[in-house]
DNA sequence: ATGGTGCATTAACCTATGTTAGTGCAGATT
DNA sequence: AATCTGCACTAACATAGGTTAATGCACCAT
């Protein structure tokens, strides 16, 4: 089994580690997803409140942090493959958001148990895994800005540039765009506002000739208005570029 | 030294450990903070890009994470006593937003050299830390939620209430209210909008009798207003009822 | 006393966005 | 073929909040 996963924690590795690793952190790596789940589209992984014993990382697909309220939808956070959706719980134990599906998933399980091995045998990746945390906690930051800072079109092409690097930084995005199976609807949810408004929006980036959005793919037309709409600064990201310990 | 400095270290354990500690976590701890230091209001006690070896606990006052951009401050999230401000600059080394002291402040600090000997020979008082920044992630979560879902009111009323808890948690809140410096401008930095329109909206919230902010105070003048205008539930800063060791 | 400075406050006007109420279209189901 | 369903899209109107421009008021320094 342990082959067939290499690539899934290689991919770990690829998106959330910044690190150096030895081969021993190497192989606790690889071992460390003991099964995998495939769901269908918008199938609830996790429900908020749920107390888990193992957490789940994102393989395949995407998948949303979201909080239902007064019968709205809000997503709070988006996933890429090679994220770790819900590492918080392991210190928080109980899920503050529920973890749904976007498009066809496949996850990996690592149990909680593995995890205190880790924590009380190698620190070296003890603090990988709380530097995953406090990347999540940084994006977040950087929402946080952009919600108070930009209108609604900025914040749909910060969203995309985010999303963009970030499957680059685990191999998979293309020149010309990404493929992204989020509805109006979603991405309004993730930009706060309606799908009304996402609609007026998604339109005027495809007519200003920066991004289109449609049938489940994001074709970047102008990279550089796109960065320049979104104010997007990767620094906040932490790429290859800016390893933190070595 | 260490006599002067364990009411500083309790505090810590106040605000932000939810997990009982034996003598000699107690005492680890205590030896945590090796300096003190006082600042005025407004200070820069870190700048955004700075690389830091060591951590800063805030002891005294109120800080803000702060970043400017396009000619305009943004406070992605403040702190209270007994908060480590710049605890994810440990993993992440450099610092993505400033450190701004609220009124005066005293912090203490903590060299990274010591946290590392914790990560190494201490699980559970790591397993702590990364509580404490799981705890912002999760502040910074239930923001973005408020962010996206709530009008300028709504989010004051809900950044006066969740100050109001955390005040709490550390003994520093009293039943009508507690002591808070933030300016209007500052306030409107807080909650994304502007200065004009937050006063616009401290009217509002004084008039219809939920509470006054005024010389430096908050006064609660009705509760169960202020947290239904907020959407304030406690229950993501996982308070003395939701331990998740023990 | 006088003027400066920071903060709170107000007014008038404009724009982004929410709300309500729809239309149209493609793929799936029968 | 007919219908259903989910999604994209549009229009008309209402409102929260941004912008610009001032005023007032306390505290401080000279």
């Amino acid at each position: 089994m342990t082959s067939t996963l290499y690539p899934l924690s290689h991919r770990f590795l690829l998106g959330r580690a910044r690190h150096r690793l030895d081969d021993e952190d190497q192989r606790t790596i690889e071992e460390m997803i003991t099964d995998v789940e495939r769901f269908t589209s918008a199938h609830s992984v996790l429900e908020r409140g749920d107390v888990v014993s193992r957490s789940t990382l994102l393989i395949e697909g995407f998948i949303a942090r979201v909080i239902k309220q007064d019968g709205r939808r809000h997503i709070l956070a988006l996933h890429v493959p090679g994220d770790f959706v819900d590492l918080h719980a392991f210190a928080l134990k109980r899920l503050d958001h529920s973890i749904v599906s976007i498009g066809p998933v496949l996850v990996g399980y690592t149990p909680h148990t593995k995890l205190e091995e880790i924590l009380e045998t190698r620190p070296r990746l003890a603090r990988m895994l709380w530097f995953s945390t406090l990347l999540d906690a940084a994006m977040h930051r950087e929402w946080i800005l952009k919600l108070e800072h930009l209108s609604a079109d900025g914040r749909l092409a910060h969203l995309i540039a985010e999303i963009w690097q970030r499957l680059d930084f685990v191999g998979m995005a293309d020149p010309s765009g990404f493929s992204f199976p989020l509805t109006q609807q979603e991405l309004a949810d993730s930009c706060g506002t309606t799908a009304i408004h996402m609609n007026r929006v998604v339109r005027k980036l495809r007519e200003s000739g920066i991004a289109d959005i449609s049938r489940g793919r994001v074709t970047i037309m102008d990279t550089d208005a796109l960065i320049e709409l979104g104010g997007f600064d990767p620094a906040y990201l932490y790429g290859k570029g800016d390893l933190m310990l070595d």
